[in-house]
DNA sequence: AATACTGTACTATATATACTAATACAGATA
DNA sequence: TATCTGTATTAGTATATATAGTACAGTATT
């Protein structure tokens, strides 16, 4: 389910924490859906479940899944605009990383393709 | 010109390179122009020439500037779709962020509104 | 030619971060 | 009780980052 690349110069834990939102976001993973224990994740991907852990809490902390003691973790129901926090950072990488693929030769009607494209939702990388 | 934090856990050398290609992208720094030389620019920041280097390695293999044993490092006159390679990375990592924008609750409007901003250059963050 | 700038390369070292490992505790469930 | 969950702590190792020192090559000025 979460395919992760060892050789890869990106932290394990930023990867999973990538993948989980990406699915989450595709509505792959559906709200209140219950994701691997962390031991069982840690089983599958033969990694530590420390690590597991450490994505699990930062994908808590912002805002797209929670845990509960004894039960196991859970998608957070996307209550939009809930998130003031996330949605401020999102929105200044956002605009740095507009900047820079207009600089690269990007128009405005690819970007608004682009948007179309990902509002539709269920698309893959 | 090049303020950094230092307390910051993003590394120095990626700090300096996001901060050189945002003032390339909004026309700070002209094409051709000559950036400190890597003693000079280190001296100033008060950190090692080697670092400055890493940076300006980096810059050099995304295309932001090019350097000359004996002369200096410059701005890299945009040719617009020349990068194909970063352009490439960027439109990927757009995608992305788009998707999660939107799930937060971002939308198209906002985002196209973002877009024109930047679309006039020499805004800043 | 000499000097003083440039970029670049290399080795070594210190520190921070990422990851693994083992263990323990607390709550939920059957 | 037994077994599943998340969570916390401590320790050891590997990698990334930054510093430090040195050296070499090309350019420009005098």
């Amino acid at each position: 389910m979460f395919d992760l690349d060892f050789r890869s110069r990106k932290a394990i834990y930023v990867q999973l924490v990538d993948k989980v939102k990406q699915l989450i976001i595709k509505d792959v993973l559906k709200d209140d859906e219950k994701l691997p224990s962390v031991r069982e994740l840690a089983q599958q991907l033969t990694i530590n479940p420390n690590t597991i852990q450490k994505a699990y809490r930062e994908l808590e902390s912002q805002g797209y899944i929670y845990s509960v003691k004894g039960k196991g973790s859970f998608v957070h129901p996307s209550k939009k605009m809930e998130n003031v926090e996330e949605l401020k950072k999102v929105r200044e990488q956002l605009k740095k990383l507009l900047a820079e693929a207009i600089y690269l030769g990007m128009t405005a009607e690819e970007i608004e393709s682009l948007i179309n494209e990902v509002e539709g939702g269920q698309q893959d990388d």
